[in-house]
RNA sequence: GGCGAUGUAGCUCAGCUGGUUAGAGCGGAGAAUUCAUAAUUCUUAGGUCGGCGGUUCGAAUCCGCCCAUCGCCA
């Protein structure tokens, strides 16, 4: 692991409403943004809104407002959602900002100046819509109408500016084949392999039929594709595309370590972005991963079906269960993965009695509560030394650390919950309850109860980065001083709580009965 | 239509380059136990490993075909 991290969510599209998509995708990434500065790496967390493209503009003519005022309005939107989830984002960007429109022009000019983009012509049938062009056979087959809306294909012809990506292929393959781990996970990486071998055509990346976009420099009516300004953004925010690039201190993060997608927009990331880069001579981003889709209840979520998991229905959770559960349903049980996952009540409830009340909840409740009865509350000394508990929880934690480092949530959540699961073990085995009865086992029982909350603790440092606020309240009660700050060196390490220690019981997750009804489609 | 997957216990899934009685978690069942949030620990599920055929001494694991589901593309 380096000492510097940047990791970027996609930027969300203003013209939609904020749903499950969005929530899963910073929160992911925020859990690894946690973890990875826990261990002292300097993690810069970007994410934002891509506001510019003919949707955008249409969307604000229908209400008659201008689209930068449609886009402020969502915008405020999608960042009352980061609020939301206590999302540690580093910076928000939005691609109307001038910070990011001026540095989108300078690299614009750059890639005419090294012959990248060209002026070319091109004809074809064009979904509005959708803005894009099929070809003849396409077009044909759609009977001439969009596949999305349905409604006509137009006849248009452009002059556009082209992205040579035909000249990259050689480079791209060369890259994918230098860095296995380019594109994750592997199964998405053999769709854009596939793809790539059916060769690479230029791409367009001006637009002329409308003007809400960055124009493109020196060419009057052309407005910047909004798939380029979008991407663009990863490096605009650093200022790699200011004339002093040192200004803001930000340039080192580059590359990214993660750009982490959703795999509809694969192609763009993992094909046209690192091309981009490579005319522009900046480094290729170290991994593009590409997690899957939440389906609602078994059935794909879909504006016909009007069946988005929507803010409002988030917000049931996130009160009935608190945001942390929410963390933790989204990072252990999501579609991170190739294959979709799918998102419903009685699972969602499910994940959060077992592993948060019963395991993560009960576990340090009875280390707790048997501190408070025997020895009032204050932390034995271990003779033991910990016994097999030193070696064993190091174990645990470089598997977390090394899970966390790629990225593999799910693993390294478990690699905690085990450490719990191992305590609740001990316990039932020792039967500290029983020594308790006896005066004579007094050391014994010392040892056992040090060693249980000595690794309780540790597994509440583990959590911490899915589970920020109950991982502090643990601390809390378990040493009373948040360690956060302190060096990860210590943090991780086996044994850190002293005789002494005051240790309080708590009950971090309260049983909840029920789960919320199943959720029925929300009217559109 | 092309490319790529997936289909294993009720549910969610592990099973790498083929080899003794096919695994885990959750649910269900039984037992132990009481420190704890009716928590915990242990035992338990006899599933034609989608179907058919083939290769092999031997296949969930390789090959072919078929069925189902899905992804990307055209």
């Amino acid at each position: 692991m380096n000492s510097r991290a940047y990791i970027t969510t996609p930027i969300y599209y203003v013209n939609d409403r904020p749903h499950i998509g969005h929530a899963y995708t910073t929160t992911i990434c925020d859990i690894w943004a946690r973890a990875t500065r826990a261990m002292g790496t300097d993690v810069f967390f970007l994410t934002g809104t891509d506001e510019h493209g003919v949707k955008v503009e249409k969307s604000a003519a229908a209400r008659g407002i201008s689209p930068q005022a449609l886009a402020d309005e969502n915008a405020a939107e999608f960042q009352r959602v980061l609020a939301t989830f206590a999302l540690t984002n580093s910076d928000f960007i939005r691609t109307t900002e001038p910070r990011h429109t001026t540095q989108v022009q300078a690299f614009l000019r750059k890639l005419v100046a090294s012959g990248a983009v060209y002026l070319g012509t091109f004809e074809g049938w064009y979904d509005e819509g959708q803005e894009e062009y099929h070809t003849e056979n396409r077009a044909r087959e759609l009977n001439y109408k969009s596949p999305i809306s349905g409604k006509p294909l137009v006849r248009a012809s452009e002059q556009n500016y082209y992205f040579r990506l035909s000249a990259f292929a050689d480079r791209l393959s060369q890259h994918y084949a230098d860095h296995p781990g380019f594109v994750r996970p592997a199964e998405r990486c053999n769709e854009m392999l596939g793809r790539m071998r059916d060769g690479l055509q230029d791409v367009p990346i001006t637009r002329t039929n409308f003007s809400w976009g960055i124009p493109m420099p020196d060419a009057p009516g052309h407005v910047v594709y909004v798939w380029i300004d979008a991407l663009l953004n990863y490096v605009t925010a650093l200022g790699l595309g200011s004339d002093d690039v040192s200004t803001n201190g930000r340039a080192h993060y580059w590359p990214a370590q993660y750009h982490i997608v959703g795999k509809e927009i694969l192609w763009f990331h993992a094909v046209i972005w690192p091309a981009l880069l490579m005319a522009l001579e900046l480094p290729v981003p170290r991994c593009v991963y590409a997690h899957s889709f939440w389906i609602a209840d078994g059935q794909k979520m879909s504006k016909s079906l009007g069946n988005f998991i929507d803010l409002p229905t988030i917000e049931r959770y996130t009160t009935t269960y608190g945001l942390d559960a929410w963390r933790w349903y989204m990072a252990t049980q999501g579609p991170i993965a190739a294959t979709d996952s799918d998102f419903n009540a009685k699972h969602f409830h499910e994940t959060h009695t077992n592993d948060l009340v019963n395991t993560v909840g009960n576990c340090p409740s009875r280390v707790g509560a048997m501190i408070g009865k025997y020895f009032g509350g204050i932390l034995p000394g271990d003779a033991e030394q910990g016994g097999s508990w030193p070696s064993r929880c190091a174990g645990s934690v470089e598997k977390w650390e090394r899970a966390m480092a790629a990225f593999d949530l799910v693993g390294a959540s478990r690699c905690a919950m085990d450490l719990l699961r191992q305590v609740d073990a001990m316990i039932n085995e020792t039967e500290p309850f029983k020594l308790a009865k006896d005066p004579a086992n007094a050391a014994r029982l010392a040892s056992i109860l040090n060693q249980c909350a000595q690794v309780v603790r540790l597994a509440g440092v583990l959590l911490e980065p899915f589970l920020p606020i109950k991982g502090r309240e643990l601390a809390m009660a378990f040493g009373g001083v948040p360690d956060a700050g302190t060096p990860w060196d210590s943090r991780r390490t086996y044994g850190v709580l002293a005789e002494g220690t005051p240790i309080a019981k708590v009950a971090l997750f309260p049983r909840v009965d029920r789960p919320i009804e199943s959720v029925p489609a929300t009217p559109a």
